[in-house]
DNA sequence: TGTTATACATAGAAGCTCTATGTATAACTT
DNA sequence: AAGTTATACATAGAGCTTCTATGTATAACA
């Protein structure tokens, strides 16, 4: 039950597992990669992708490494953790029940 | 923005109003309803079926009805209304937007 | 020099859903 | 007769997520 909790109101843990399971990724370039991939739907802002970021990586579903830019800046890389990994794949399934589900109620016609 | 907000949050809306675009049903009655029609999956508690009934009325979506039973009892029927109807079909097309969005980026397999 | 893009972060508000509980009647079971 | 389950509505409060707004800092461009 407590899944499907977290189903209905966040959806943003499976997007962000996603992307970081096909490879590393930080913070900016995943707001623009999952703009760019959802042909302009998803719009995240800061203030939901950093707490989500910090709170998978407490979770342990993730993990953050601070990288050096030569110019001075510092960007930080997340990378998916065996645990997030297992996570995703559960995730993943959570999704398609709750599609099915949603498709049984929602019929693209009404009579 | 702040439809995709309650998308990503609240679907319950568009369930209820799609139950009620058919026939009208009260609160009891849905749930039960959710829960054949869903194989199972949807198991609404009153906790949080009426808030969102007493919502939707708020927001002159359903209207609801006081009926009494023979035994003494009271039901309390909804119906959509003609404003209801209209965020259905909204909400119905916003929903196959979120889908299509999820869809490029939670990707059925991962390599 | 001012604006935009890059890059991270936090505080507080708002909103939804869940848990828990309360009330009341009818039907069924033991 | 008593207890449990099903029916039928309702609210209070907690918990969690997401959004808005704001802050800091550098680089590039106009």
């Amino acid at each position: 039950m407590a899944q499907r909790q977290e189903l209905m109101k966040g959806n943003i843990d499976s997007l962000l597992l996603c992307l970081l399971a096909q490879r590393r990724m930080y913070g900016y370039q995943i707001i623009k990669e999952l703009e760019g991939r959802s042909q302009g739907y998803f719009k995240f802002k800061e203030g939901t992708l950093y707490p989500a970021l910090h709170r998978l990586e407490a979770a342990g579903l993730i993990q953050g490494k601070w990288q050096m830019l030569p110019a001075g800046r510092q960007r930080k890389y997340y990378h998916i953790t065996d645990k997030g990994y297992a996570v995703l794949v559960e995730k993943r399934a959570q999704w398609l029940d709750f599609l099915t589900a949603m498709s049984l109620i929602i019929q693209p016609e009404i009579t």
